[in-house]
DNA sequence: TGGCAATTTTTTGCATACAAAATGCGCTTG
DNA sequence: CAAGCGCATTTTGTATGCAAAAAATTGCCA
C-alpha cells in the first residue's frame, strides 16, 4: 500500500483502521509497521504512530546518490558475470521497452524499465546487493512517477540502455559503472523536476 | 546483543527467555525482533522464531562486496565534500591509532579504525548512505573479529589508512575510491582466513 | 465570534490470554 | 537396541483488555 502509493506520503497510518481493511488484528500489524519501519519505508512518532515517509528534495537526491552507487556496482558485477542466456534474456526484454516506447506505453514501459534493472541486478548474482537495493529503491518507488516525461530525455534513457546492453556483451565493468550513473543521475533530475513542478502546482 | 556476539550467529531466539532477561512483555520484543529481522540481524522462521543469522563464507564475501562499494562511494564523496576541520579530525584520531597499533592495543586500534570510517561516512554528508552502511555493516560486526591479525597484513592495513587521507588531502574521489575497495577486499581476506581457521579448529 | 481550558474520546503502548503449531519424551514394537 | 508413534509440554502466533498519552470536543468567557 505505501509503495503503491494508496497509502500517500506524510498519511497516518492507523491501526484500527488498517486492521479492518487488512482483516487482521493490531498485534500482527503492528510487528508489520515496525518492520515498514526498520525497512524506512514509514517513520515512527512515539506516541503518535506511525507515518509514511515523506521525502525531501534533499532525501531524494541522497537515495538517489546511493541507488546510483548500488547500480554502478550491480553493473559491474553484472558485466563480470552475466552469463549468454541472461544476456540474451535482457536484450529481449530492451526490445519489448523499445516496443512499449514506441507505443507511448508509459505503464508498460516502466515496468519493462524495472524488469531490465532487476535483470542485471540478478546478473550480478549477489544476493546482499539485490536486497539492499530492493530496500533503498522502495522508498523511491513510494513517490511514483508515472507521469508523462519530457521527449529527448525519454529518447536519452532508451540510448543509455543501450549502452548498457553494449557494455554487458562486450564485459566491460567500466563502462557499465560510467553508463549507469549517467543514467541514475539523469534520472534523478527528472524526478527532482517533477517533484518542484508539482510541489509549485500545490503551492501556486 | 546480537552485534556484540552475546547472541551467537545461528542460536535461536528464545521469547520468553528473553523476555525475562530484558524485562517487557512479548508484544514489544516481539516487535523487537521484526525490526531486527527487516534489518537482517536475525532471520524468522516461520512458527519456529528467529534465529541470529548466521553468514556463509559466500555470505561474507557478498557482504564485503557490497561494502566496498557504499564505502567507496562513501570515500569519493568525502573527498568532494570534507571541510577542513573533519579532515583535521581524521588526522587526529589516524594519529591515535598509529599510537594503538604500536601498542598492539587491538581494542583501541578496532575502535579507533571504525571511528575514522565513521569519519569519513559522516564527511560524505549523505544520510540514507550512512543508515545503508551501518546496516549492512551491523551484520559483520556480528561476526566480531577481535583476534590478532597478521603482522604484515596489519602494516598493509595502516599503510592504506594513510593513502585514504594522502587522497581526502588533495580531494581526490578517484585514488579514495580506489583505495577503499583495496582496502575492503583486504579486510574481506583477513576475515575469510580467519573464519575458514576457526572452522577448521571445530572441525578438525 | 474567537480563543482558551477542561473534559471526553480516541489512539497508542504494553501485558496477558488463548489457539495452533512444533518440540520433546516416554512408550511400544520390530 | 533402534525406530516409530502418541501424548504432554513448550513455543509461537494472534486476539483482546487495560493504562497512559495524544487528539478532539465541548463549554466558557472575553
Amino acid at each position: 500500500m505505501l509503495v503503491e502509493g494508496e497509502i500517500a506520503p506524510g498519511a497516518k497510518l492507523n491501526e484500527r483502521e488498517l486492521c479492518e481493511v487488512l482483516e487482521v488484528s493490531r498485534t500482527p500489524l503492528r510487528e508489520a509497521i515496525k518492520m515498514l519501519a526498520a525497512e524506512g519505508l514509514v517513520e515512527l512518532l512515539p506516541h503518535r504512530g506511525a507515518i509514511a515517509v515523506r521525502l525531501s528534495l534533499d532525501d531524494v537526491r541522497n537515495t538517489f546518490e546511493v541507488m546510483a552507487g548500488l547500480e554502478a556496482l550491480s553493473g559491474e558485477l553484472a558485466a563480470r558475470r552475466i552469463t549468454h542466456g541472461e544476456l540474451e534474456e535482457i536484450q529481449a526484454l530492451h526490445f519489448e521497452m523499445l516496443a512499449a516506447w514506441t507505443r507511448r506505453d508509459l505503464s508498460n514501459y516502466y515496468r519493462l524499465n524495472a524488469l531490465i534493472h532487476a535483470a542485471i541486478n540478478a546478473a550480478a548474482k549477489n544476493p546482499v546487493l539485490a536486497v539492499t537495493y530492493r530496500q533503498v529503491n522502495a522508498r523511491l518507488q513510494a513517490l511514483r512517477f508515472r507521469s508523462n516525461q519530457d521527449e529527448d530525455k525519454w529518447q536519452r534513457a532508451v540510448q543509455e540502455h543501450e549502452q548498457m546492453i553494449a557494455a554487458l556483451k562486450s564485459r566491460s565493468a567500466a563502462t557499465m559503472r560510467r553508463v549507469l550513473v549517467q543514467h541514475l543521475n539523469h534520472k534523478r533530475d527528472v524526478v527532482l523536476e517533477q517533484l518542484r513542478a508539482s510541489a509549485e502546482a500545490d503551492t501556486p
